[in-house]
RNA sequence: GCCACUGUAGCUCAGCCUGGUAGAGCGUCUGAUUCGUAAUCAGAAGGCCGUGGGUCCGAAUCCCAUCAGUGGCUCCA
C-alpha cells in the first residue's frame, strides 16, 4: 500500500531525439484547440527535439512538472553540448492526456522557463496536425525518454523548502537555573561549558547530546535485547522499518499505558475524540501546515486521491474544532486522542528498536486558549498532569527527567517570569535553546528528555504554545464583545510516544542492572505478578486455589515439568516480581515462601493476607488487567527463541 | 538519505580469509526423572547459509545488485 510515486499512467512523459535537423510543417488545425499560428512551417538544425505528453494529474502539479521537465532537459542538453531545442506537442505517448487546455498552459510555461535558461528555444503549435521531418544522429545517447513524476518532484520542492527554513533556524543555547539566571553554554572538545552542573551528569549528557552531538554509544542500546527476551516487541520485516510487532506481552504493557494515560487525560479535562488517521494532500489547511516541514510522511493511493497518514492528532482536532461552535465560556476547549498509530517517514539510519518508530502510539491533547494569560495558566495545568503520568510510569522527576524550553527570543524576554517559574516548578536548571526568529508554529516548547545509558536523548512529553494553526484552521471562538478570534493552541503530548516510554523503562531497568540490582518494570506493568511453582504434580490443585484467592492480582502457575531450580531461573529471567514455590511445607502450613524480585535476596514467610497487602502497597491506585496469556506456563507458545 | 559493518537451525553464534559432504550451545519434541529457590539426564527432529543475478567443473565461502539489522553522520512537526 504504502507507495512513494505515483502509478506509471501518473508522469510527464518526454521523448528526447538529437537531430542534425528538424522541421515541421502545419497542415489541418484541430478544431477549438488549435493555437493561433504565425508560420506555417520552421526548422531548426544541431538540437535536442523533445515530444512531450502532458497527462492528467500532471495539472495538479504544474510548476513541479515544468520544473522537473526543465531540470532534465538542461542536462540533457548539456551532456549532448547543444544550445537548441525544438519543443513538440506529442500527445501519442499517453492514454490518459491532460485536459487541451491545461496542456497548453504547461507547454507555453515550459517553453517560457526553457527560454529563461541559456538555451535557444523553439515549439511548434499545439492543436495542429503537422508533417515533419527528423533525423536522428543515432548515437547511443541520441535517443531518450524521461517520464517527469510530479509527486516525486513536490516532494523534492517541499523538502528543500522545509529544510531550508531549518537550516535557517540559529539558536542559542543556556543553562536556565532556578535563581533565573541564564548562563550562555557552549562547546570545547564536546564538553559543554559555561554551567556548573554540580554532579548532575544527566543534564549534563543531555546538553552534549543536544550541542556537541558527543556521542559515547557502543552497540545496540540494551532495550533492543530485553524487548525480544522478555517478548515484549520485535523488527517485522515483513513490514517497513521502524513497524513492530507486539507480542502479548508487549500489547499487554503498551495497553495498559495506554489506559492509564488517557484515565487521566480524560481526569483533566480532556474530550477524547477519534479522527481519521489519513488526510487529503490537497486539503488547503493541511498543505499550508505540511510545507512548514520536510516531506515525511507516507502517502498511500486510494482509488481518488492520494493522501497521507497523520503524524499526530493535530488535523483531526483541528478539523473538528473548525466546525465546532463554542465561546470563552466554554474555554479551555480540551481534544484528546490516544493516536494508534500515528507515522513519520523517520531515516532509516534513526530507528533502533523502540526509540524512533515510523508508526507509533502517541497521546495528543489540544487545548483552545482564549489568549496568551490563558494559555500559560493552562500549561502549567498540563505541566501538572505530565509530572503525574510519567512519575506513575517510575520516572522520577526530576532526577532523571531533563527539561529543555525552545522558545523564540521575543517571547523570552516578554515572558521571562514565565519560563524562570517553569524551571522552578520542575525542581532544577533547565537547557533554554533560544530561536532569534519564529520558524515554526509555535513560540515556546518545552519537553522532558530520559537520556539512556549510551548518552543518547529523547523527548518524553511535550508541550506547546502555537500561534498559528488557530488562524490556517479557521478555528474560531466568541470572544466577550461578541467577535471571534482566533485561539491560541497548546499542543500536549503528556507522556510521549507509549513505545518510547517502554524503551526508557527497558534502559532504565538496564542502568539498574549495571549497578548490580536486578532489572525491573513497574509492579503494575508486570505481565504475571505473582508465579507458583509446585515442587512436584501434587501441589498443582493448590496453586490453582491459591491463584483464585490472589486472582485480583496476575497470578500465573509453573506447571512445567522442570526442576525447581530451573523454574525459578524462568521466573527471574521473565522479571517476575514475586516468585512463590508451593511443597509439602506450604501444603501443610497455609503459608508461602515468596521469593521477592528486586531486594537483595529477600525470601520471605507470608501469609496469604500479608502477600495480598505487599502486593497491593505494589500495585498502588493503578490500572488492573487480567493475565494476557494462559495461566499455566505449559500451555504457553514461545514467541522469541 | 550518506558512509561502514552484519545477515548460517526458533534463539545466540562457529564455518567464509585459502571454493569441494553445513556445525555447536540453548530452545522444541520424545523418554526417564517428581525435584525446595538462577540451568536434571538421554535421544530425536530441525537449514532455498536473507533474496536475486554473476564467476567457476563446483559457491554458505569470490563478485554485483537488492532487502533487513547495527554503528556513525544527517535528521527528529
Amino acid at each position: 500500500m504504502v507507495n512513494f510515486d505515483h502509478p506509471d499512467s501518473d508522469r510527464m512523459k518526454l521523448l528526447l531525439i538529437h537531430s542534425d535537423r528538424m522541421e515541421y510543417r502545419v497542415t489541418k488545425a484541430i478544431k477549438g484547440i488549435a493555437e493561433d499560428v504565425e508560420t506555417e512551417t520552421d526548422s531548426m538544425e544541431d538540437c535536442l527535439v523533445v515530444f512531450c505528453t502532458v497527462e492528467k494529474s500532471d495539472v495538479k502539479f504544474k510548476d513541479e512538472v515544468v520544473s522537473g521537465c526543465l531540470r532534465e532537459i538542461t542536462s540533457v542538453a548539456a551532456t549532448l553540448k547543444t544550445e537548441k531545442v525544438m519543443l513538440y506537442p506529442y500527445a501519442h505517448l499517453s492514454s490518459d492526456l491532460g485536459t487541451p487546455g491545461d496542456a497548453k498552459e504547461i507547454m507555453r510555461a515550459l517553453e517560457a522557463a526553457l527560454s529563461g535558461s541559456a538555451l535557444e528555444t523553439k515549439r511548434s503549435p499545439f492543436g495542429w496536425y503537422k508533417s515533419f521531418d527528423l533525423n536522428c544522429k543515432g548515437h547511443p545517447l541520441s535517443e531518450l525518454s524521461r517520464e517527469i513524476r510530479p509527486w516525486t518532484e513536490k516532494k523534492k520542492a517541499e523538502e528543500s523548502k522545509a529544510l531550508g527554513s531549518e537550516k535557517k533556524a540559529r539558536s542559542s543555547w543556556y543553562v536556565l537555573d532556578l535563581e533565573g539566571e541564564l548562563h550562555p553554554v557552549r562547546v570545547e572538545k564536546n564538553k559543554v561549558k559555561g554551567f556548573d552542573f554540580k554532579g548532575d551528569t544527566q543534564l549534563r549528557k543531555f546538553l552534549e547530546y543536544e550541542i556537541s552531538k558527543s556521542r559515547t554509544a557502543k552497540g545496540e542500546p540494551p532495550h533492543v535485547k530485553y524487548m525480544r527476551s522478555l517478548e515484549i516487541a520485535d523488527y517485522e520485516p515483513g513490514s517497513d522499518p521502524g513497524n513492530m510487532r507486539f507480542y502479548p506481552k508487549g500489547r499487554f504493557i503498551k495497553s495498559l499505558l495506554e489506559q492509564y494515560v488517557t484515565s487521566e487525560v480524560k481526569a483533566y479535562g480532556g474530550m477524547e475524540i477519534e479522527s481519521p488517521i489519513m488526510y487529503d494532500f490537497e486539503h488547503p489547511s493541511l498543505k499550508s501546515y505540511l510545507d512548514r516541514f520536510p516531506a515525511r510522511q507516507y502517502t498511500i493511493d486510494t482509488p481518488d486521491k492520494r493522501v497521507f497518514l497523520r503524524f499526530a492528532a493535530c488535523f483531526g482536532q483541528f478539523l473538528m474544532a473548525h466546525d465546532a461552535t463554542f465561546s470563552y465560556k466554554q474555554m479551555p476547549v480540551r481534544l484528546y486522542e490516544m493516536t494508534r498509530y500515528s507515522f513519520r517517514v523517520e531515516q532509516r539510519g534513526e530507528l533502533t528498536g523502540l526509540r524512533r518508530l515510523r508508526s507509533f502510539t502517541m497521546p495528543d491533547c489540544h487545548a483552545l486558549c482564549v489568549d496568551m494569560d490563558a494559555a500559560k495558566a493552562e500549561m502549567m495545568v498540563r505541566f501538572n498532569l505530565s509530572r503525574k503520568i510519567l512519575t506513575q510510569m517510575d520516572f522520577r522527576i526530576p532526577e532523571e527527567l531533563q527539561m529543555a524550553v525552545r522558545v523564540t527570543r521575543d517571547f523570552y524576554e516578554n515572558n521571562t517570569e514565565f519560563v524562570v517559574n517553569m524551571a522552578r516548578e520542575y525542581g532544577k536548571p533547565i537547557v533554554v535553546e533560544m530561536w532569534d526568529d519564529q520558524f515554526f508554529y509555535f513560540v515556546l516548547k518545552y519537553e522532558w528528555n530520559f537520556v539512556d545509558g549510551q548518552g543518547k536523548a529523547s523527548a518524553l512529553n511535550t508541550d506547546q504554545i502555537d500561534v498559528e494553526n488557530g488562524e490556517r484552521y479557521g478555528i474560531t471562538f466568541t470572544d466577550k464583545d461578541g467577535e471571534n478570534r482566533h485561539p491560541l493552541i497548546l499542543h500536549l503530548s503528556p507522556s510521549g510516544a507509549i513505545e518510547r516510554n517502554i524503551y526508557a523503562l527497558l534502559e532504565k531497568a538496564y542502568l539498574e542492572s549495571m549497578k548490580g540490582l536486578p532489572p525491573t518494570l513497574p509492579f503494575w506493568l508486570s505481565p504475571t505478578q505473582l508465579r507458583l511453582i509446585p515442587v512436584s504434580d501434587e501441589q498443582l490443585d493448590l496453586c490453582k486455589e491459591l491463584a483464585d484467592r490472589l486472582g485480583e492480582f496476575r497470578v500465573d502457575i509453573d506447571d512445567t515439568d522442570r526442576t525447581v531450580g530451573r523454574r525459578i531461573r524462568d521466573s527471574e529471567k521473565e522479571w517476575i516480581p514475586f516468585t512463590a514455590v508451593i511443597g509439602d511445607r506450604e501444603a501443610e502450613s497455609g503459608n508461602l515462601t515468596v521469593r521477592i524480585r528486586n531486594r537483595e535476596k529477600a525470601q520471605r514467610e507470608m501469609a496469604v493476607e500479608e502477600l495480598l497487602e505487599e502486593m497491593g502497597r505494589s500495585q498502588g491506585t493503578m490500572q488492573r488487567s487480567p493475565l494476557p496469556l494462559p495461566r499455566l506456563v505449559s500451555a504457553r507458545p514461545k514467541f522469541v527463541g
